[in-house]
This record gives C-alpha cells, structure tokens and sequence, in this order.
DNA sequence: ACATCTATATATAAAAT
DNA sequence: TATTTTATATATAGATG
C-alpha cells in the first residue's frame, strides 16, 4: 500500500505502529461512516482498544465513545488524537448503549474460557471459597450473590 | 470508486445496494483484519446490521461469542479473525437480548468510570488474587476478565 | 505528534460470467 | 446471488514540514 507494500505482520518500530494505527482506524471509520450513508437502514458499531487500551468506538457517523469523553475530561495525558478533544457529546446515552453491547460482546466471547481461568487462578490459592466450586453447582441467587460482589 | 464515483447518499436499487453491502462490509472486515495484525495488540469488535435486519460480526479473536450464536444459525469459526452471517434474525429474541443488555445501562456507566480510573494506573504489579485487588489498579482486560468469569 | 504530499497499493462500481 | 474482470477512485506508506 502506498509507496511500498507492507508484510500483514506486527509493526516493530514504535512510532511507525502508532502512526499507521491513527491512520488506519480513521479510514475503518470513514469506511464504516460510507456504508451506513450508503446502505441507509445499515447499523453498525465498531468499538477498538489500542495497542495502548486507548478506547475509540464508531457508531453511524459518530467517531466519540464515552469513554474517550471520560478522558477528555479529566487533565490525560494529551496523547490523544484530534477527534477526542473538545467534544461535548450530544449523544451520551447513545454512546453508552454502544459501549454495553460491545462489552457484552467482549466478555460473551471470553466465557467459554471463563471456567478455566478461575480455576487457574483458584489454583494459585487454594483455599475453600465459592470461586473454586464448579459453577454447575451453583444456583442463580448463590451466581447473583457473587457477581454483585466482584462488580462491587 | 471503481468505474465512477458514487455519491454518499442511500443506494435505491434494491439489487445494486445489495451487492454494495456485501462487498463492502467484507472490505470493512478486512480492513479490521488488517489493522489487528498490523498493530498486534489492537482489539477490534464490528457489529453491523444490514438493511435487511441481518447480524454480521467481526472480532479478531477465536473464541466465538454467545451473542452472535444468539443471532446466527451459522458459524464458520476461523483461526484468527471470525466473520459471523446470521441467516436468520429472530427479531424477537434479538429485541429481548437487546433489551436485556440496554437495562444495564447505570452499572456500565459505573464500569465506564472505572475504566477511567484504571486507565490512569498501569499494571505495575503481577495480579495474583484478583479478587482482593482494588478496582481502580485493575486494567481494562484484567475487569473484563473478572466479569465474564462472574456471569459465566 | 500531526498535517500534507506523492507514488503506489487497494478498493470498488459497473459489467460480464 | 456470487464471483471475476477491469477501469477508476481511494487508501496509505514513507517523506517532509
């Protein structure tokens, strides 16, 4: 692409990496913004973390995400890109809806490991608690009781 | 584009919009793919609806997601990036899955908070007993790992 | 860190299959 | 409807300011 073409590996060189993720999620964007105009009744929703757990979502025409908003807001480091700064989020709650669906996404894909990652960490400290027993055994209020407490 | 360019306005030939969605939304696939690769580390989740109300995803992960088998009688499972076609779209389960994720609504803004607030601390100590770790030294993998293996 | 420029690589609209 | 072809439109790697 461009000048010379490039292996589909990962980019060793630092700056060079980040320079080419900046330019390559803006035109995923632009292309994701084309395609709802074009399709017109197209919902799309495109939510990246970057090599540094930067937070940028898409979302129709949208390139703001709450979460970028969150920073904005609180004195970050000014490391972010331009589309960030200075916005004052019209679309809060839309934002936030997006954010939900693709995190649910993201740990729907992860809970087929779920298991074997408590067990993993159980493993680390044996001792009698309700994370080492097998969650089949376990009913709803007892699951209930248990997601409560980790999210608290 | 291609032969002649195309205003960005919504496609009103039925067949000629269709074979639009579907070239493009693969590129926009693609490009997604790419840009996992390239930067090694980016994480990307697309979620797309077609006019016609069709479930497409894209996660660069292998692992398939609870929420797409929700949408899709079909899966063709890759090795490292995962497209996902939804053959048939129950509107009615994906309303109630919809409407199920919406109600969270208040405690993602919570977690949106934390992630802030973890975003602010690296990971300068190994996680061993995650449980006892305070939310606000716990990174964006290390929540959403917990979480998961909560509801899971 | 960005924005711009430019030569090349891709994407893609329309047509053909 | 999907794939292939092909002429043109975009995207973009690398250089530069």
């Amino acid at each position: 692409m461009g000048r010379q073409k490039i292996p589909l590996v990962k980019i060793k060189k630092e700056s060079h990496r980040q320079v080419t993720f900046s330019k390559r999620r803006a035109s995923l964007f632009k292309k994701a913004s084309e395609l709802c105009t074009l399709m017109c009744g197209a919902e799309i929703a495109i939510i990246v973390f970057s090599p540094a757990q930067k937070p940028f979502s898409f979302k129709h025409t949208s390139v703001e995400s709450v979460l970028d908003r969150h920073l904005s807001q609180n004195n970050l480091p000014s490391t972010q890109t331009q589309q960030h700064r200075g916005n004052v989020a019209p679309s809060c709650e839309l934002n936030l809806r997006l954010t939900e669906i693709l995190n649910e996404s993201e740990e729907e894909k992860k809970k087929g490991q779920a298991m074997e990652d408590m067990r993993k960490v159980s493993a680390r400290r044996p001792m009698i608690n309700w994370w080492e027993a097998p969650v089949e055994e376990m009913n709803m209020v007892q699951l209930q009781e248990m997601k409560s407490a980790l999210e608290s």
